[in-house]
DNA sequence: CTTTTATTGCAAGTGATTTGCATTAAGATA
DNA sequence: TATCTTAATGCAAATCACTTGCAATAAAAG
């Protein structure tokens, strides 16, 4: 379902920011965008939508389920469609790239983590940090 | 090495200060401290020290590889002393506590990590979050 | 006991995000 | 279509966790 079509179905209204900002996640494919990326990119469609107008979509977003966050250990968080299966990304403290962990990779680390201490549960929403081939 | 003799060996003056708070984490076993805290217990014992001087004395500290500190995904840092094996610690976002992940554990999701992503090296500075068991 | 300069306290700055509030504009209703 | 209701917005200020600048203070070397 489209996001503007989830957020009507929600009783929200649809302002002309929302359908900006629904369209720049929507068709952002694989990328990670921080809150000030989103921002920029808003502006150059209308220049008056304010950065705090971004913060609360992005958050009603991720309210119905249609987007998610992470938190670098330094710096702002990035935003991005929610898939299916958790996203677990990596970053390159050289180069800045980010990666995607496989979900192959997340399951483990989780099931590692639940029995090593008895958790019920693990909700990472931070990025890992690392060294990158490349760098 | 006691800390206070480590700074002294590095050059670094022995200041009230520095004293106090050397103190109050080589007596914390196997505490976690945020700077709050420590900021805190250093006032009990000498009410005009200054959060800045927390901060800069564990840096200082941590530059000495005495201590380590790691970053929870809201809210502050934590400080600990640092064991000879990499220390990663996981929350409870319910109740709070900080619960130790083992070495082992912390070996296998490293290298799950470099294996998965091509990556030379995991180097997180982040505090695990899920629900413990008796939450 | 000086002198030197590392260390400190205090105030102000920073970056990311949040909050308060009066204004504006969706969209329901007449 | 015009009017009304209240959700959503823009703007300014606040907040949280630090960080920086700088003049005053105090270790410790001479």
């Amino acid at each position: 379902m489209s996001f503007v079509k989830k957020l009507k179905d929600n009783g929200y209204r649809i302002s002309k920011a929302r359908e900006i900002i629904c369209d720049i996640l929507e068709s952002s494919g694989h990328s990670h965008y921080s809150v000030d990326e989103i921002h920029i990119k808003t502006q150059t469609i209308d220049k008056t939508i304010d950065l705090t107008t971004v913060y609360r979509t992005l958050e009603l977003l991720e309210e119905l389920n249609l987007i998610e966050h992470a938190h670098q250990e330094h710096g702002s968080g990035i935003y991005y469609k929610k898939e299916k299966n958790n996203s677990i990304h990596m970053t390159c403290y050289s180069c800045n790239k980010i990666f995607d962990v496989s979900n192959k990779t997340v399951e483990k680390i989780n099931n590692d983590l639940k029995r090593d201490l008895n958790f019920k549960e693990v909700r990472n929403h931070f990025i890992y940090s690392g060294l990158c081939n490349n760098c």
